[in-house]
DNA sequence: GTGAAAGCGCTAACAC
DNA sequence: GTGTTAGCGCTTTCAC
């Protein structure tokens, strides 16, 4: 049905017999409309087919019934594993198609400068009614004061560290991976090594307290030297694992901080000849798509990405236009997900 | 700078001492400026960090100043690979960042019956200014027909079949499976196996179409016996491998019609003990992240997607607003991406 | 419970 | 080259 010229609420109106305010009652839900009005203005929307338009009552109002997903750009990887930043944008997405309201991704590299200002031009040209910030940079002040400066709605994505002031949406990094650690010696391993992430990513780097927090919990020593620092990619999960098998007494476990590293471990077994979970077992964290497609699949944490992106939505969705900041923290559970790469201690 | 009150053109205008409409004419680089008064006018932008309200243009003009990237919504798996789609939108974001617009996401699912209408009522209500449609949803009649009813410029990302009036950005599928397939009989392959991708997704049906050219190609006969049914998932990779895998006279070389059922070739052969590329060569296409962290490592087709999906959203920018539909196609040619999976065939 | 009028910030059409 | 005037389609007062 080509509609040349879409519906306005004055069509709305005159059809309906009432003024253009109580089209708009209708519409926004508002209370004060007598049923009967209701219906007559519902049939009249139903006939025409009619759709407020966005731009239009953004400008009217404060709402523009938008809101922005911002993220580090993985363009910098020749092969982006996406099903993190693919999740967020799921669960962002779900929130938002149930309040309709329409998702804009901002993917912006955290190193670059000006971040900042552009995130603020963002935010000016286009008013958006709240942005989820998603980690790493969520930890960074630079970013999250310029986007709080503006006075936009903001809810930061695993910020490592809760700040007073703010709201943040978390797993539980430092926990999960103690428990994944307690797994590991509960199966007999004593040497067990970690692969560290990138500094730059504070909630990464609970995962490594976590670990050290594992290891006591089960009587087990922290050695540096069961410590290699990666920086979330394949290649140093491969350097980490290369560096670590080759030791005299290898560990016969090794964590990894995220699961590309964890990928890397497992490839440099395989050419090593080391058998996985026989001679060494191997866990990662995130649960990308990765995990489940290689050989041995790989246990891991799964955190509740999708969840914790709705989640974030919707509070901006529901506390849009609240005159008061933003403030609180929730925390979302991970889950061990036990697959073939881990099993008991060789003898 | 937390700036309460926005900028606004009567803000530049006053400051600059000029109309406002000199200064949508320097903001929207219209000629018949004088070049002082352009000075004048961008001085006193900068100065009071003036950014156009994007609903504003938008509701005043037809350019909304963003467009949409809609795409099958990964959901119902439950590990979204996402590199696909992220290179997608890696690639429109480029476009779209060197130009100033925005982006807007819409995953859809493909089944859902209504999905035409929910894109209707979308561009009712946003009024991008263009969509680009990702296969499979580009060579569904419904809503190709759905989104061109509405007179929103479409260009459509391998439809796996031309339409004289339409726009489609593609890569040469069926010749670039041909030239795989030629690769592996140059490596001595004889029985060359093929899992063949989901119906539904008619770029997907040209590699099997390439792969049947290319065992002509290079004198080897085309058996059904050798072609399995697949649907992209990982487990019917694994289905298809443990099918060939256990004829009596085994297939050397199995290429599939994308990674993920590569993947689970992979995983299959390693669980039966069946060296790759020693005994069993595997190749598949897409390049997504997994290709690159498996063990061996996985000879695959690369696709140029976020070249196409760049191309595709520069179109949309350069002719918004042109008066005759979009119409033509163009061609980015993939390449083969050699890897650890693939080697000459068994003695 | 409903409506009239003003105006959100910009661009369009036309005047000068 | 530049300015004036009308809207774009809504929401917001505030009146009734």
């Amino acid at each position: 049905m080509n509609t040349s010229r879409k519906a306005t609420i004055d069509d709305v109106a005159r059809m309906a017999g009432v003024s253009i305010k109580t089209v708009s009652r209708v519409t926004n839900r508002e209370p004060n409309v007598r049923e009967s009005t209701r219906e007559k203005v519902e049939a009249a929307i139903a006939k025409l087919n009619y759709r407020p338009n966005i731009s239009a009552r953004s400008l009217a109002s404060l709402r523009s019934h938008f809101i922005v997903l911002v993220y580090d750009d993985p363009s910098p990887y020749e092969n982006p594993s996406g099903g993190y930043i693919l999740r967020l944008q799921q669960g962002a997405l779900r929130a938002c198609g149930t309040a309709n309201y329409e998702l804009l991704i901002h993917p912006g590299r955290a190193r670059k400068r000006d971040l900042a200002a552009e995130l603020q031009s963002l935010i000016e040209r286009a008013r958006p009614e709240g942005m989820i910030l998603a980690a790493p940079l969520s930890n960074m002040p630079s970013i999250v004061d310029a986007i709080a400066s503006t006075g936009t709605p903001l809810v930061q994505l695993s910020p490592g560290k809760d700040s007073a002031n703010r709201y943040s949406v978390s797993t539980n990094d430092r926990e999960i991976s103690a428990e994944m650690t307690r797994y590991l010696a509960s199966l007999g391993h004593q040497r067990i090594a970690f692969i560290a992430g990138h500094r730059s990513h504070k909630a990464v780097g609970n995962r490594l307290l976590g670990y050290q927090d594992g290891l006591r919990d089960s009587g087990l020593n922290f050695s540096e030297r069961l410590v290699f620092a990666g920086d979330n990619s394949l290649a140093s999960g491969e350097a980490g694992a290369d560096k670590l098998l080759n030791r005299k007494r290898r560990p016969t476990a090794i964590f990894a901080a995220n699961d590309d590293m964890a990928a890397g471990v497992i490839r440099v077994a395989a050419r090593m000849g080391i058998e996985v979970p026989g001679q060494l077992s191997v866990a990662g964290c995130d649960d990308i798509s990765v995990a489940s497609h290689i050989f041995p699949s790989l246990t891991t944490i799964r955190q509740p990405l999708a969840a914790m992106a709705e989640r974030a939505a919707l509070v901006l969705i529901e506390e849009s236009g609240a005159s008061s900041p933003l403030r609180g923290s929730e925390i979302f559970p991970a889950s061990l997900k036990i697959r073939e790469s881990t099993g008991p201690a060789p003898e």
